[in-house]
RNA sequence: GGGCGCUUAGCUCAGCUUGGAAGAGCGCCUGGUUUGCAACCAGGCGGCCGGGGGUUCAAAUCCCCCAGCGUCCA
């Protein structure tokens, strides 16, 4: 079933009737019989522009919001409500949301799910919120804000346990109550809109009050769970109801303020003093004249009441709004353009939208954020990018910081922020700058793309403009500025871009999978809770205890065999970044060795090498040794972040941490790099601390009483999860959360260094510390490298830094020095016009030469020698060099290169090394896998190149298949000489008498060497007929031996 | 947490699509020319092309893994 209607007799008494509203078929309650629709519709315009709803108000901006915010919670405080001050903007206490979205979220979920009791009950309270789900309208709507102070009103009933204060009718009287008697609005403007409320699990009834055409608050009484054998359906999903029954409401503070004064927007009612310094910083009223819009407070009212109704949603089409926007103008005699309305908007809504932006970044930050790529810290910077590039659209020159600084003067007169005024004027100055470094990439990534087009290019590639806004940071209309600056400025983004980019992020977003609590163990029965020994003292090192369970597992170690659960332990299982405690257990039947242990649910899970009888009484002994380590480096760590909280400011929060015997480890929020200095500074104060401070304190308080003494800086570990909180005080220094085992004294530490800070996230800096004898090891281990370092160089110790330095420049001087006197070697070898490696063909030097050196520096040699267009040359040269490496050059645009292919020559000699290659006509490299072919390859080369056929064929350097393999390559090369002609010939005749057969190439050849022979033409035609039947007779023979001589 | 991009000389970046001699501008050094504000001319120095693996005769370039940085979105 669907709930049922809600019942409220005091709106009955007071008169009011129940409708159902004519556009939304809403249930609504109101006093005014002729009302036919619910009061927030597109036909229900704003009555309170320029007639103020809420009277007595005559303030405006901050004190405006201070008056109301006192007047609702002193109205409330006399009405039996507790006063609760707010809670921070960034909810440090859940795991779920970065920011405070609604008061109620103070009280999730450990309240709301009743672990535990509410601070006080009924209780009011005015929250901080920001939310950034409709960041894109602000400025645009006239009413949409980032960041808001909701005031409330909530109860926490417990039927069950007869605790009840009040439900849906105390509350509506109430309400009522407050506009009406309190704040004096004429009841005809108030509608009470039935819509049930859901979300984050919960559900209830749910009532909104809508004066004037706005809603001012919204009232639910959460009394059901998401359950899927629930009895109730809303909005699809079913719900069964909850023990704890909860008055939600939410009053909106500025939408109070802006009913009070009437002003055409919300953000003139709120920051007035931002919005005329901004209008005039951009020159907003000579800007205005030049569009002829008269009687322009009239427009912005009737713009205001227009744009509260048409929900203007960023990524439609902008100019279709404004156009419909013109028609109503002008129904109500106010005669515009749309051009003019665009422009007029564009600039008003960044002015408005600006000092949003500025009180959400800066709430953020004076809660101690730091402004990041990831995470919560990218809210802020996404904040701080958009009022950068609004301004620089307004074309406002002032720095991010100095808008902050006029922000926080006019908006924070009573400064009351965790971090300082100068602490968030530096973050806001670092982030200008890390902005304009975006930009500037942005803007050579733009000039780059512009290269690939015509000058007279209209659009660009959707696939640039998307991966500058995802990868680059620069939105279409930035890149469109830009772009229009480098070229003819034709370009403009199309119709529909964005909300189409949109769209693709909506596609491209996957639902993220839910982290599952992993069970170590699963248990088939109920065991008891392990008693923890070693929160009752730090120091227990053995105790004894009866066994609960123990069964055979299969562990990451490999020694581990079995799971063993004690009644009590003092072991310390993995938690809170310490690791586990080892050691052993003497049971009847030996000892068992603790190699692991781990917590599940309540009880402790020790990992042992062997098996421990269930019920046995055992003797737990601890390795000492380790959790003492452990104990010095978990108590350092917290020593070392009070210490950079005092050095670096209050924005430093822990974001990680680990503790082992070696070293821990520390991740703390801060927005610059660390110095060695700053490194000291912590140090320094941290070993002050040891000396100085005597007592730590451990308490176990119940959630409600921890956070109320002592705040939410407790939560550094985490949300917590727990009713009761371990807290751990060292003196004043530090004090937080903690779930680890720690030293009763300080000084037992002995001494703590911070060794190294390194970036491990943007904004999140780890720093590595050692404690204790880790700190005494390190520096032994320190002065060892020292030692050894000194004692290879042979030197003290003192001039150890000197001396490398020297070695490393003298090495370096030294290889260069090598390289030269390689060259100068190649350039002997080759410098002789017929050396054994150098010789001269038809005015082109040939070099072919075989070297030891590696392919780098063989073409620094090649490039040596072929360099010179005067002196034209063809240089091949060979190593053994990782499986045989070849390379040939000539000289470019000389009668070498015209003369030799690179190229080819370098693939007819590769196949000598079982390999291949390739390259440019002038420049080829190729290698292989013989390297013992090298000789061959260049031999193979110097046949081919100088022509030394004979030479090869006699001496037997190369096969004859080979060498006709190379003849042909001679001729594809054109090297055709007379010389290859004679040894062609001669070739085949030798072919012809040694099988008896001649082919069509071969008597081709023996022809024309027989007229070369200085035979007559007859003869020549004998011979050529005698050999035409393909078979050599004896006569035949003889006649070819004579051509061979 | 997810997507995308980047990593090359002291700095800012090309080159990668289609594998084949590692480039430009600025800076630096030497010399010349000028003594005037980012001056000019000639020459030079300076690179494990982020790390690791793979494919290939051959990888800055193609493929895989990792790291750092950037960026958009949760």
């Amino acid at each position: 079933m669907s709930l049922p209607p809600i019942e409220i007799p005091y709106l009955v008494k007071k008169g009011f009737i129940r409708k159902k509203c004519e556009e939304t078929e809403l249930w609504f309650w109101t006093s005014d019989p002729t009302r036919v629709t619910c009061g927030d519709t597109n036909l229900d315009e704003y009555t309170f522009i320029g007639n103020p709803l809420i009277s007595g108000f005559d303030e405006k901006g901050v004190e405006l919001k201070n008056k109301m915010r006192q007047r609702f919670l002193r109205f409330f405080e006399i009405r039996n409500h507790t006063k609760i001050s707010p809670y921070p903007i960034i909810a440090r206490w859940r795991d779920d949301i970065h920011l405070t979205i609604a008061s109620i979220a103070d009280f999730q979920p450990h309240v709301t799910s009743g672990m535990v009791d509410p601070p006080a009950n009924p209780l009011t309270i005015s929250q901080p919120c920001i939310r950034l789900t409709d960041v894109d309208a602000v400025g645009h709507s006239g009413r949409h804000l980032t960041t808001f102070e909701m005031m409330a009103h909530h109860v926490f009933n417990k039927p069950k346990e007869g605790i009840q204060y009040y439900w849906v009718d105390r509350c509506v009287e109430l309400s009522h109550e407050l506009f009406t008697q309190e704040l004096g609005i004429d009841e005809l403007e108030i509608t009470y809109v039935e819509n049930p409320w859901s979300g984050g699990g919960n559900a209830g009834p749910a009532v909104e009050v809508i004066v004037g055409g706005l809603e001012l608050a919204t009232l639910v009484f959460m009394n059901l769970e998401e359950d899927e054998n629930g009895e109730f359906m809303i909005k699809g999903v079913k719900y069964s109801e909850m023990d704890l029954q909860i008055v939600d409401t939410g009053y909106g503070l500025e939408r109070f303020c802006w009913a009070a004064a009437g002003t055409p927007t919300i953000y003139e009612a709120i920051y007035p003093e931002s919005v005329r310094w901004l209008k005039d910083l951009a020159d907003f009223n000579n800007k205005i004249r030049e569009l002829n819009l008269i009687d322009l407070d009239n427009l912005l009212g009737e713009l205001s009441k227009l744009s509260g109704i048409m929900n203007i949603e960023i990524g439609s089409d902008e100019k279709l709004i404004f156009s419909k926007l013109v028609e109503r103008l002008s129904e109500r005699g106010i005669n515009t353009e749309t051009d003019e309305i665009i422009v007029l908007m564009g600039t008003l809504s960044k002015i408005y939208a600006i000092p949003d932006h500025l009180q959400a970044l800066i709430n953020m930050l004076g809660d101690g954020l730091v402004p990041s790529n990831a995470k919560e810290g990218y809210l802020a910077r996404m904040m701080a990018r958009r009022v950068m590039r609004m301004r620089d659209e307004l074309g406002i020159d002032k720095s991010l910081s100095e808008l902050g600084k006029h922000h926080i003067k006019v908006n924070f007169p009573t400064y009351n922020l965790k971090q300082s005024t100068e602490g968030i004027l530096k973050i806001l100055s670092v982030e200008e700058e890390r902005y304009s470094e975006t930009l500037r990439r942005g803007k050579n990534i733009v000039e780059s793309e512009l290269k690939k087009h015509d000058k007279d290019v209209t659009e660009l590639p959707d696939s640039f403009y998307f991966k500058l806004n995802d990868s680059h940071g620069i939105p279409p209309e930035m890149a469109v500025q830009i772009a229009n600056r480098f070229s003819n400025g034709n370009i403009r983004l199309r119709m529909g871009f964005n909300a189409e980019m949109a769209q693709r992020h909506d596609d491209s977003v996957k639902t993220a999978s839910k982290l599952k609590n992993k069970e170590i163990l699963s248990l088939n029965k109920k065991i008891n809770d392990t008693e923890l020994l070693y929160y009752q003292d730090s120091f227990c090192t053995e105790f004894n205890a009866k066994v609960l369970h123990c069964l055979p597992i299969v562990h990451d170690l490999e020694d581990v065999t079995h799971a063993v659960i004690l009644d009590k332990t003092a072991f310390y299982p993995e938690g809170g970044g310490q690791e586990p405690d080892f050691g052993k257990i003497i049971h009847p039947n030996g000892t068992s060795q603790v190699l692991d242990c781990q917590k599940q649910g309540n009880n402790v899970i020790h990992f042992t090498d062997s098996k421990v009888k269930i019920g046995a009484v055992i003797r737990g002994i601890i390795d000492y040794e380790r959790r003492k380590q452990h104990m010095d480096h978990h108590t350092g760590v917290h020593i070392i972040g009070g210490a950079a909280r005092k050095v670096l400011g209050p924005h430093i929060f822990q974001a990680g941490s680990n503790v082992s015997v070696d070293s821990g480890r520390l991740d703390i929020t801060h927005f610059e790099r660390l110095t060695r200095h700053d490194l000291e500074k912590i140090e320094l104060i941290a070993n002050q601390v040891l000396l100085e401070i005597d007592n730590v304190t451990k308490l176990e308080l119940d959630r409600k009483t921890a956070d109320s003494k002592f705040g939410f800086d407790l939560y550094q570990g985490g949300a917590p999860k727990t009713k009761m909180i371990r807290i751990l005080k060292i003196g004043d220094h530090d004090i937080q959360a903690c779930g680890g085992t720690h030293h009763d004294n300080p000084g037992k530490i002995g001494q703590i260094r911070v060794v190294k800070s390194t970036l491990v996230q943007d904004g999140v800096e780890r720093l590595q510390i050692v404690a204790g004898n880790a700190a005494l090891k390190y520096g032994r281990n320190q002065d060892e490298l020292i030692r050894v370092s000194a004692s290879t160089f042979g030197v003290s110790e003192i001039d150890l830094p000197k001396t490398s330095s020297r070695f490393f420049e003298e090495w370096k001087s030294q290889r260069k020095k090598i390289e030269q006197l390689e060259a100068e070697i190649i350039r002997l070898r080759t410098s002789g016009n017929n050396s054994e490696d150098s010789s001269d063909l038809d005015g082109v030097r040939i070099v072919i030469l075989e070297v030891d050196n590696d392919i780098k520096q063989m073409t620094k040699m090649v490039s040596e020698l072929t360099r010179d267009i005067e002196k034209p040359t063809l240089a091949i040269i060979g190593s053994k060099d990782k499986g045989g490496k070849l390379l040939v050059s000539v000289t470019e645009n000389s009668i070498a290169s015209e003369r030799y292919d690179a190229s080819i020559i370098l693939n007819a000699i590769a196949k000598y090394i079982n390999g291949g290659g390739g390259g440019r006509s002038t420049f080829a490299q190729g290698g292989g896998s013989n390297p013992d072919g090298i000789p061959n390859a260049l031999s193979a080369a110097k046949t081919l190149v100088l022509g030394k056929w004979e030479e090869a064929r006699t001496n037997k350097i190369l096969s004859s298949s080979e060498i006709e393999d190379l003849i042909k390559v001679a001729k594809n090369l054109g090297l055709e000489s007379i010389k290859i002609g004679q040894f062609a010939t001669k070739l085949a005749i030798e072919h012809a008498i040694a099988d008896g057969t001649v082919d069509n190439n071969e008597a081709k050849l023996i022809k024309n060497a027989a007229e070369m022979a200085g035979l007559s033409p007859e003869q020549v035609k004998r011979v050529f007929d005698a050999l035409s039947d393909g078979i050599i007779d004896e006569e035949e023979r003889e006649i070819l031996k004579n051509l061979l001589n």
